[in-house]
DNA sequence: ATATGTGCAAACTCTTTGCATGGAG
DNA sequence: CTCCATGCAAAGAGTTTGCACATAT
């Protein structure tokens, strides 16, 4: 019923998610996605990323400091880290233990997320 | 040189948050505080829990969801629950140990988040 | 009396939506 | 040739700011 048709835009928009290590925000996306798609406008991403999202070849990630960023669903389970100079997240490849046995008796924990700030190697001078 | 000013609106404010078991955004305090100061404006509401949180009376608390959450900085070392029925935040009182070892070399850490998603004892029906 | 604080409304930023045109199938 | 997708611009939602008036000190 609603086919989604291959144009040069959505390839341009996959192709940055596929190409980088962290979360992006929808600016982030067309940025890196113009080199590809000239004409890009922001309106597109944001329909896009969100059609990705709903289709859950993205997840979005909600981090301080900006509004949602979006990363490519298949990446193993992880967790962020926000640098507070330069602004960008990167993600962590470690997560606690029994995060989710925290929570007190009563609330059911369907997910959890982790978040480190602190400065990237890049920004501690 | 920048003496604060005790006025009613203030006092409901901080009245709000001495009363309060979670973080708020500013409509929850607008709509709170509104009792004790029947004029209060949100624009007064957004001024003053950022003085509040720059004098670090607040702190800022991002979740997911929602723009910024403020609470009282004099609260012990928590963490949050989302619940992702009613959108409201509870406190975790218990911190999973060591998160800030879970960063790469080469990344210096300053302070962390841990964020549950679940659903409250309110809304598991 | 003086200068800060407040309330309102306008300005801003980020995101979404309406509509005519462009392009995939 | 059909419709879906795009780009632009306008509309929304949330937050901040400018300004005249109110009020704490």
């Amino acid at each position: 019923m609603h086919p989604q048709r291959d144009t040069r835009q959505r390839r341009a928009i996959r192709a940055v998610f596929l190409d980088v290590a962290g979360p992006l925000t929808p600016d982030d996306v067309l940025e890196r996605a113009q080199a590809h798609a000239p004409t890009l406008g922001l309106a597109t991403v944001y329909r896009n990323v969100k059609i990705l999202a709903e289709k859950g070849w993205l997840t979005e990630v909600e981090l301080p400091g900006s509004g949602m960023r979006y990363e490519l669903a298949a990446r193993p389970h992880h967790h962020h880290f926000m640098c507070r100079a330069c602004e960008k997240a990167f993600d962590i490849h470690r997560c606690p233990e029994a995060v989710e046995d925290l929570a007190p008796e009563g609330f059911e924990v369907d997910d959890h997320e982790v978040i480190l700030f602190g400065r990237c190697p890049a920004c501690c001078t």
